[in-house]
This record gives structure tokens, C-alpha cells and sequence, in this order.
DNA sequence: TATTTATACTAAATCGGTTTAGTTTAAATT
DNA sequence: AATTTAAACTAAACCGATTTAGTATAAATA
């Protein structure tokens, strides 16, 4: 019952771990080493079921078959679901998955590449804070293969796999637009992450082309440590006059749910009064009073593309993939909006 | 820039690797080694940015200051929040988390467990799949340090952190029944998952004490691989006549949104036809229409009580913490039921 | 028959650490 | 002066694989 090795199978069998090694990793033929040895082999281990220690086999070979993955937090939604495709696809391929979440700290997230490379993960997929330029600069340096996701540093060229957050958000306006909403709210998060930057564009964008000024007194931009604080006296300037908006727009999920809480205690009726688009999905935003109109991010696609494209790199296949993808966000019409 | 290594350190102070490894491992001074070669080193080392290689310092150990965590899906509400505390309470420790998730799969839970093993993780946190009592046997013989959590062996004797569901379930089965519901139904899953089994017991331990005699119809066991689909059947049965029931319980979380959707499509009011509670938490069942009534289980403590009584185990400490534990669920009132 | 070539293996180095069992030198003790 | 003891190190084995550079034997060729 004791973990058997390979200098066991070796020594019962009266072989050299090479023979062993070899065949085992299917490399018998190739080296010359006849069937029945082989079959003695295959067989001995089978029965005794024996199994390398990753850790070995890692060290000598300089590679794990492993691959980290590091986001902000694993218990949030989005990355919750990003994940769980990502270790699908990674395992699809042989792959087992290393995770972290940086917790949104920079710091945190610098340490956590370290040690993913000093377990020799293959390579990475990094749902970074963009905070940390020079970890990433380094990586590409030491030629990591890595994959960033929903953040990118449009600094420098790296492998992405990104929504189209400014067009997601166009998305949402101009469907709020089209049902006539005209006093269109914007609540968002501090621009440190370059998707609320260009979510808040999307946002201006949509104006624009209706020909609507954009109002700053209509956007919030709340802070990343407080807003669950700050969300309440936004919301209650943005639905009291002079502001009197006829539409919100969230940014993200948590902020949608904290909003809705707030505008329910405010007694403001959705859609009524209020229409509201959420950026990006909770799993029960169907069953929300009134069901939530919401852009949803594609997860599967997100998870499935970043690990094909980190494969590739691994692999070394420069010809190979797109290294770099803008997916498309789409509006999930529901009656939050009054459109249904 | 390149990795820097423990002999690099020794070479370029004239020392050998043994005191460099030595003083890195802060056993400097119970080595004798001087104070002045220490700080050489210590600052070589930092100026350098030595870190040592994961894998060789496992392999050598024999541990690696990982836990692994192996989970039916990441992608799960429930289990993605569990992750994260264990996750965070876990680097409190020093520790790394590696993840995996079964997907319900005992063959691929099995799998896991050795992929595990085999990576030298120094204990496991383990939501099983029930159904590989041999593999749990193993690890028990083989000394490999582990907690289960959500679902135990009822057969043997493990650490363990568990959510008390048959109390979970009567909580909620008393509820209803205070509120004077007596047509309760109660849609669960079959009970491959001995929490399923502890929880159709609770609801039919509830009736008992209220001398209401269980009754089978109103039961509805769907199997796991296909609820999706029974569960619209289950649902019409169970609200129209004859068993036409006043309230239904959901075991778990995704057959309550599914369910919730089901009842729509029925244009059954709830509560006012039927009142509803659910076992397990979604994130929005507060903004839900009408908000979910639920039982949470204790997520936050799951995770902190596993990861305490595992690093109890790996370090060995027999006579420290209970190495089992039973939490209570809670009930949320909210206005599914017709209590608010 | 001597030489080449294939076949079927193996010894030993290597990956980057940790650890055991010393060794060398100087100071302290008898 | 001879012996112990302590201080300050170090050589080499080890963890469990992979991999390079062979070797021994038999068969084929010249």
C-alpha cells in the first residue's frame, strides 16, 4: 500500500529506471526497448498502480502540467463562472489548475506570481488589478506564456482575452435610449481598472451619438474600498431632483444588487420611475423584481479561449491562435427597462 | 534577471550550499553559523531577490505548503464562496490553495485525490463526491492529513465540518408550519448526497412533531443529472390538485431558482398560494420577487473551521482542536412564506 | 573473419533544494 | 603539551523523477 516508484517497478523487474522512465512516458518504442519488456512494465505498474510524484517529475523537466490562475476573488460571480470553464478547458487538455485571488491588491498579486512560478506553473492566466506593470513586463522578459483576462495593460502587447466593455456598455444605453430614456445615470467604479474607463466611455459615447451632453452630475463614480457607503447618497441624488434620472446604468453586478436594494428602500418604482441596465449578470437576475435587463459578459468564451491561447503558447505554436480577442458583450433584454 | 539559485548565492560568497540553505530556513543560529556570514547571505539573497524553487524544496521535504481543495463545481454559488474563505484563511497560514473541481464525478473525484497526492499536498479539504469511501479509507491509512466538509462518510470516523441540515431543514419545515401551512411539498434531489437524505429527514421529522402524516406525493426526489428538466413536471404535480400544496421547500439553491421560474410559467402566486423557502442562499434572493425566505448555511465558518482543523491535523497536534464539527444553519425570514 | 549496424538496454548526471554526518581551526581544559 | 570542546563551517547523500551518453550482445554486411 506504500506509494510505489519507479526504482521499485526497476528493481522487482531487474530493469534500470531509465528502461522504466522511458516506457512509461511512452518513449519504449522509440528507444528501442522490446514489447515484452514494455508489457512487463505497463503491467507491473498497472497493478501496483503507480502513479509519478508531480513534484519530481516537475523539477526534472522543468514544467508542472499545471497552470496558475489569479483573480481578483474567487468568490465574486463573474470569476467564480470564468474559472470553473477554465479549469474545464485546462483539465480538457491535461491541465491542472493553481488559483489565487489577489484580492484586488497589487501587492498581493506581485507575490502571487512569484509563487506560481516557483511551483514552475506552464503559464498563466491573470485577471489582473493593472496595477503591477512591471511583474508583467517581466513575464513577458522571462518568456512566461500567459494570458491576461478582463484587464489588460494597453500599455505593452500581451495575449488577452477582453469583453468589449465600451461597446457592452453602448449596448445598454442605447437600448435605454430607444425606449426614450433620456436622464440616464451612470454608476460606476473609480477608473483604476481600464474597463471602467471604457465602460464610462461607452456610456459618453452612446450620448453623443443621441446628441444628449453627458451630464456630470449624472455619473458616480464610487470608491473601491467604500462603496458600499458611498452607493446610497449617489443613488439618492441621482433619482431626486434637479437630477431626476429616468435610467440607470450599473457598472458592475454588486453594484446593481446594492442599487436596487437602495432604490427599493427609496421607494423608487423600476421601470417605472427608473429603468435599469446591469453591466454584467448574478445568477438570479431573472427572478429579480422586476427582472434585471442586463449585459452579459461570456464567460464560457472567456475561460475556453484563454486557456486555448495559453495552450498555444505553452506549446510554442507562434502561427498558431489570435493571440488576442475582443469578445462581445450582449444586451439580455428583461423588464427592468419597461421593454417587455 | 535570471532565477537565482542557492548554489549561485554559495558561490559568489565562497560558502557552501549548506550554510546558504541553512540560514535561508532561519536555522542560522542553532547551526552556528556566524552572524556576520548570516547577514551576508540574508542580504544577498534580498538584494538578489532569491526564492526558492517550490517543487525542489517539496521534493526534498516531502511537503509543499499547499492544501488541496477538492469541490463538486467552482462555478457553484455555494462552493465558490466556501473557496474563498478557505482560500483566505489558508494564506493566513502560509498556505497555498490548489483546487480542483470533481463535477459530481466520483471516477474523476478519485482521480483528483491522487493528482493531489502526488503533488505533495500537505492535506486535503475535501467536498466528496460520497461515493469513494475506499479512496477516504486510503487516506485515513496512509496518514494523509484531510477534512471533509458538506458531505461526510457516515461510516467512518473523519474530521469533519459539517452544516447540521436535518435541523437546517426542520427550521424551515417549522416556519411554514407556525405560519400555518400544512400542505408542505418538498422538492429535493435523490439522495446519493447523505445531506440530501439528512434533509428530506429533517422536513419529515418537522411534520411528525406537528402530527401531520408525510406524504409521499408531495415528496419529489429528482435525479442529479437531470432536474433541469423533471423538475417541471415535479412542480406542476405537486401544485395542482389533488395534492394542490400550500408551500414547498427546495433542498438547494439552484432547484429553488429553477423552481421559482417554474412557478412563474404557472402563474402560481407566491406566497399567497404557495409560500416558499429555500435551503442554501443565491446572492440576489433578497431582490428576488417576492424575496426568498432561505436557510444559509455558514459559509465563512465552513471555510475558517476546515482549513483551522487541518492545519491542526498537519501539524499534528492530536490533542488540539474538536476535529469535528456540526454548524447550525439560519433561517432568513423574508416575504416568500407571507411572514413580512 | 573482421567490421559495421541494430537491438536492447543502463550508468550516471541533472533538476534545486534539504539534511546528515562530518571536518577544520582555534580556544579552553587538564 | 596533549587533549577536549566549541565554533564555523562543508561534502555528499537524498528527494523521485528525466535525460544524455553510453555499453553489451547479436545480427548483418563486406
Amino acid at each position: 500500500m506504500k506509494k510505489i516508484l519507479i526504482k521499485d517497478i526497476a528493481n522487482s523487474l531487474n530493469l534500470s529506471k531509465t528502461s522504466v522512465s522511458l516506457v512509461l512516458n511512452k518513449r519504449g518504442d522509440e528507444n528501442k526497448i522490446s514489447k515484452q519488456t514494455q508489457k512487463k512494465i505497463l503491467d507491473y505498474a498497472k497493478k501496483h498502480n503507480y502513479v509519478p510524484n508531480s513534484l519530481a517529475r516537475g523539477l526534472s523537466r522543468g514544467k508542472s502540467e499545471t497552470i496558475g490562475l489569479i483573480i481578483p476573488d474567487i468568490s465574486d460571480d463573474h470569476y467564480a463562472k470564468i474559472a470553473g470553464h477554465i479549469e474545464k478547458k485546462a483539465n480538457d487538455y491535461g491541465y491542472v489548475v493553481l488559483y489565487a485571488s489577489s484580492n484586488k491588491d497589487p501587492k498581493n498579486e506581485s507575490k502571487l506570481i512569484q509563487s506560481m512560478i516557483n511551483r514552475q506553473v506552464d503559464g498563466l492566466i491573470l485577471a489582473s488589478t493593472q496595477q503591477n506593470l512591471e511583474d508583467i513586463k517581466l513575464l513577458k522578459k522571462k518568456k512566461v506564456p500567459f494570458v491576461l483576462i478582463d484587464r489588460i495593460y494597453p500599455k505593452i502587447k500581451t495575449n488577452y482575452v477582453l469583453v468589449d466593455n465600451f461597446r457592452g456598455v453602448q449596448k445598454a444605453a442605447d437600448h435605454l435610449l430607444n425606449l426614450n430614456r433620456r436622464k440616464i445615470g451612470f454608476v460606476t467604479l473609480k477608473p483604476g481598472l481600464d474597463a471602467m474607463r471604457q465602460r464610462l466611455l461607452g456610456y459618453k459615447e452612446a450620448l453623443k451619438k443621441f446628441k444628449i451632453n453627458s451630464n456630470n452630475s449624472l455619473i458616480k463614480e464610487l470608491s473601491n474600498v467604500n462603496y458600499e457607503h458611498e452607493i446610497k447618497e449617489s443613488l439618492e441624488d441621482l433619482v431626486r431632483f434637479p437630477n431626476s434620472v429616468d435610467a440607470i446604468i450599473f457598472s458592475t453586478h454588486y453594484l446593481t444588487s446594492l442599487g436596487l436594494r437602495e432604490l427599493r428602500r427609496l421607494n423608487v418604482k423600476v421601470p417605472h420611475e427608473v429603468a435599469i441596465v446591469s453591466f454584467d449578470e448574478l445568477g438570479a437576475f431573472d427572478l429579480v423584481d422586476p427582472p434585471i435587463t442586463s449585459i452579459k459578459q461570456p464567460g464560457a468564451d472567456i475561460g475556453d479561449f484563454s486557456v486555448d491561447i495559453l495552450m498555444d503558447e505553452i506549446k510554442g505554436n507562434e502561427g498558431g491562435l489570435d493571440k488576442a480577442r475582443m469578445l462581445e458583450a450582449f444586451l439580455i433584454v428583461r423588464k427592468s427597462c419597461g421593454a417587455l
